[in-house]
DNA sequence: TGGTTGACTAAGT
DNA sequence: CACTTAGCCAACC
């Protein structure tokens, strides 16, 4: 039961984990908040992985809201899908008004 | 052990 | 204003 996550990858895990319901946040804001501003591609490759793990990586995007990483879910809308049953409003992959439904873990946690 | 990759970001053209 | 280039850093082969 070790939660010693060593790992970059684990840590991302886990504040994706803590991401809240109907909201979203960027690869940076996460690397932010492991003090690793510039690994920002290391979270997104960790969440390449996501999907061995229980993480709702949907609600991980870049940082213009655009949904660049619903290529590597299982159909071809069903990242976007699940954001909006999440109630986020998304058109042409871009999450309108992503500045309300952002959420900083570097601010909340 | 070393080199390539990539779900990023910022800056430049 | 949109596309291109460069830097970054950890995991993977």
């Amino acid at each position: 039961m070790e939660k010693e996550s060593n790992s970059f990858f684990d840590k991302v895990y886990e504040v994706a984990n803590q991401i809240p319901y109907g909201k979203v946040t960027s690869y940076g804001a996460i690397a932010k908040y492991l003090g690793a501003v510039r690994s920002a591609r290391i979270v997104g490759y960790a969440m390449n992985c996501s999907h061995n793990k229980h993480i709702p990586a949907h609600r991980v995007v870049n940082r213009k809201g655009l949904l660049t990483g619903k290529h590597h879910f299982a159909g071809t809308n069903l990242m976007q899908q699940l954001l909006e049953n999440e109630g986020i409003e998304i058109v042409d992959n871009q999450i309108q008004n992503f500045e309300t439904v952002f959420w900083d873990p570097s601010n909340e946690l």
